[in-house]
DNA sequence: ATCCTAGTTGACCGATCGGTAAAATGCAAG
DNA sequence: CTTGCATTTTACCGATCGGTCAACTAGGAT
């Protein structure tokens, strides 16, 4: 059983950098095979397909970010609004420290795949679309705690939500545009100016 | 001479929406080649190599673009914030028009190819840097007048103008994960809610 | 001791990838 | 009529693509 999930762990472990700084098309499972030092067959003895270890993929980055910075921007102890000024540094400092390792801005991969495959394949479509369901979800809680408390005038908060995970997406594409994560320390206060007013229908 | 410029035109024809519905790595020389009638050897006498033809791909779509529905939203003669309502407005229908066509949101080329190439090729996206910083001039000459004809209250024009370009292309960045032009417009409008204060240093 | 099964190996599949080179074609100028 | 050049065709290159298959290995259970 060790063993097992270690062989399949490691996969996944090779394929998370390539997908993440590459692209699902660039990346072949031959080169997964040996980086993470096994044979092609032993490859398909735990994924289906390509698509099954894109799958894998994504789901362990999800839930390496909504266990990790995120969980922690939007802690319930922080003031509401102040969980979305946490969430942009946050993403700010970890596209920073990626680019120092890795010498490029990766930007978000969940954005990355779906501009890439969400025209093609309607299962990863649907995983993605999951994904920044979760990631609305927060938002729009925060959005909620912040209205209730009188933090700041009543809203829409689910198209509101939705226009602030759009403005970060659309934030780290521009800033992968210039291969620089500084636009996102620049830009990304400017999120809490966003606002879709109540439909008075 | 006329014989030439419709083959390669006829080659950038068949290219342009196959690489904006799918990826630039999942179309083939080949496939493009069978498309406009030509054989590959065809093809290679035109463009040196796969990437100067999405190079002239690029650029037809922005010039097409920018000679088109883009140019009449930032009409002079439109009062300057009204021209943004237009962009979000042709943004939409364009999306929504092909979406009846081709069965899919296809979302904004320059995105799709910024997120899938930026990090594997500096040359494209270089290119892609300089149309996205046209369009934020578009953006910033508008701000300007509307902030010198009282329109909005002062802010920074430049930081505000990338603001809105990024909220644009992460509204349909988002749209296309739902495949679904219609969060174009709903989002859409919020665009003009973005500031970036200027800053009293 | 035997059987079963999860895991692994290495060879192999047809298809396609981007790209090349030489020969054939067509056409226009001299 | 011939030369020269742009265009096009045809055949081909090595590499890689995602995926398959049969044989083999190693433990654990009976």
């Amino acid at each position: 059983m060790n063993i097992v999930i270690d062989t399949r762990s490691r996969i996944i472990a090779a394929a998370k950098p390539r997908f993440h700084s590459r692209s699902y098309a660039n990346v072949g499972i031959q080169e997964i095979c040996e980086s993470a030092g096994i044979q092609k067959g032993s490859f398909y003895h735990f994924f289906p397909s390509k698509r099954d270890l894109i799958v894998a993929v994504i789901e362990e980055f999800a839930d390496e970010w909504a266990n990790g910075f995120v969980a922690e921007a939007f802690d319930p102890a922080l003031p509401p609004m102040e969980r979305i000024d946490y969430l942009i540094d946050a993403a700010y400092f970890w596209q920073k420290s990626i680019k120092q390792v890795h010498g490029r801005m990766l930007g978000c991969i969940f954005g990355n795949l779906t501009l890439e495959v969400s025209t093609q394949d309607d299962i990863l479509r649907a995983k993605l679309l999951a994904i920044f369901g979760r990631a609305k979800s927060r938002f729009m809680n925060t959005l909620d705690e912040a209205v209730a408390a009188g933090t700041i005038a009543p809203l829409d908060t689910s198209l509101t939500a939705e226009a602030m995970l759009a403005y970060l997406e659309g934030v780290i594409l521009l800033a992968k545009s210039q291969n620089d994560p500084e636009l996102l320390y620049r830009l990304g206060p400017a999120i809490k100016t966003l606002r879709v007013e109540l439909t008075l229908s």
